[in-house]
DNA sequence: TATTGTTATACTCTATAACTATA
DNA sequence: TATAGTTATAGAGTATAACAATA
């Protein structure tokens, strides 16, 4: 039989964990904003818009931490579905705004019930404190490795 | 201008850190594991197998919370990369037998090893303490919900 | 004939890079 | 002519479902 070296594996496990339950998060979620005709990226830049009156491509796809192309091709869904608009800038800007259109002020909201409704399935179980305690621990790493420290509230 | 209306998003934002925070993870150590020519889907695969004689692409689907397709596209690459064998099942049994070949077994320590290292880099500003709270309630989380309850260990 | 596994199809996400438009 | 944005291409991941093989 093979010998199956052990595996120093403490820190990987903490890895392991946070992408099983991430991922399950966001399935969850995925299938049930389905009905709502979105995908969670969808919803994410929705949200993002929806605290702000416009804001240009670019700045969104460093908040969201994705490419140029990559927005420009979710906007572009989005769009059709006519819950973004994309507008020249005004003036002698250069560059676009997109902005939500009414439909999608109406949207959010419900995709947020819906969020808080799956976020409450996966993590109702933990106590208040607890739930303050992972998202104390979550903000702290993505602080450290700088990533987006958007507010998003 | 457009009146937005406050979103109550306190635990929303709990699904949102763990996404961003597994995301970055996740997309790092892909980064890093890419050197040795595997995907993050296919170290799991072979960490996987590591602790076993040999498993039925059936189970690990179920393990690995995929679906069968997927283990078969995952094990056609792997089998190219010459990392798993696909065997027929030994003499009355149906179905088929996936294991390790030798090549694979000497570099899944060295995936973990990267593992480590990503972790670290991401936890590693966490204190023990911290560390172990975290992954202690991720671990609650995944039973609860019925996630994979794999040790890996 | 159930069960196991493969294949085909399709869509999202993501990245890179070439290309276009314009202030 | 930088900068902003689009488009093309490609690969990973995932799912569904039709299909094949076999104990």
């Amino acid at each position: 039989m093979t010998e199956a070296k052990p595996i120093s594996d403490i820190e990987a496990h903490l890895g392991y964990w946070l992408r099983t339950v991430s991922n399950a998060v966001s399935q969850s979620f995925a299938r049930s904003v389905e009905a709502e005709g979105v995908t969670v990226a969808e919803w994410v830049f929705l949200r993002m818009l929806y605290d702000v009156e416009g804001i240009a491509p670019s700045q969104l796809a460093e908040r969201m931490g994705m490419t140029k192309g990559a927005i420009s091709k979710l906007a572009d869904r989005l769009v059709d579905k006519e819950l973004v608009s994309r507008d020249a800038k005004a003036d002698g800007q250069r560059g676009q705004m997109l902005m939500l259109k009414p439909a999608a002020r109406q949207l959010v909201p419900r995709l947020a019930a819906l969020a808080d409704q799956n976020n409450t399935m996966f993590f109702g179980t933990l106590s208040p404190e607890e739930r303050d305690e992972l998202e104390r621990l979550l903000r702290l790493i993505a602080r450290e490795r700088g990533l987006s420290d958007i507010p998003t509230t």
